[in-house]
DNA sequence: GAATCTATTCTACAAAAATAGAACATGCAA
DNA sequence: TTGCATGTTCTATTTTTGTAGAATAGATTC
């Protein structure tokens, strides 16, 4: 329910991280250009994404409010810093996968990519050898 | 946006799968028990999910339209089926994360996973092993 | 066959996510 | 000093998810 607690003003707590499509999308400019504001944003994702300014502003407002992103500001200017580090999204991103579809664990993972991953030639190929290698002596 | 396509009545096209949360438990209960009633899931559910019925069965409703599940009767009573395969799920669910998070490609998720997974040490030693192993002679 | 149990259907509501318009403020440029 | 171009704030709508009550219909049992 409670995705992330705030411990006063927009400071965050070690929580796992799970952001949105929508927020990752802006996320990912943020981390490439912040400090930025929302209007730096909206432009740069408005080759991919067909979103009015005020859409973006407000997703990244409510992004502040959830602890993902920090304001400081220059005049009348908002310039928006990122308070979670790409680790520690994709590692909430990866932690939610493994739960839902893996029971949390790792090698069955692993062993699904390789059986029925829809890989690449190649991928499959040096997962396997990977995973074979692995599995004769590492266990 | 259109998480998926209906062709006709409740038929899937090839598109990617995509469940929520709660999909996903109640997808667990079909996947072993199908076909079954939407009782039989609630119940099954109700030592992890103190849901109620008609919460159980209004998201299976939903889900026969987003075309996940299929519904046959006998009598009045309806008995549910997948119309997905457990491989399809954990697959979309994958490709989600990797999608978000990797730019869909896996190689640069088997490195996080190594350095910054947040993985128990056994896991980590194992995984280690793998990919080293893999390194050396695979590539 | 009346009471009961179980299932179905319909309807509802709250929260989250996606989306954006309108009104107002402000700094810069001519 | 007037007017863009940008920004900020406030408010609002739609869709999806999560959640469940109430009314109803069919089957079962005494």
């Amino acid at each position: 329910m409670a995705r992330l607690r705030k411990a006063g003003k927009g400071r965050r707590e070690k929580t796992t991280v799970e952001l949105t499509e929508a927020e990752w999308e802006i996320m990912k400019v943020v981390w490439e250009k912040q400090p930025c504001a929302a209007g730096t944003v909206q432009e740069a994702l408005s080759e991919s994404k067909d979103w009015a300014y005020s859409t973006v502003k407000t997703t990244m407002d409510r992004m502040v409010e959830k602890g993902f992103l920090q304001i400081s500001r220059i005049r009348n200017l908002q310039l928006f810093h990122s308070c979670i580090s790409e680790v520690d999204a994709k590692r909430g991103e990866l932690r939610k996968m493994l739960k839902r579809a893996f029971d949390g664990a790792l090698t069955p993972m692993m062993q699904f990519l390789i059986e029925h991953g829809g890989l690449s030639k190649e991928e499959a190929a040096q997962l396997r050898k990977l995973v074979n290698k692995g599995q004769k002596q590492g266990k």
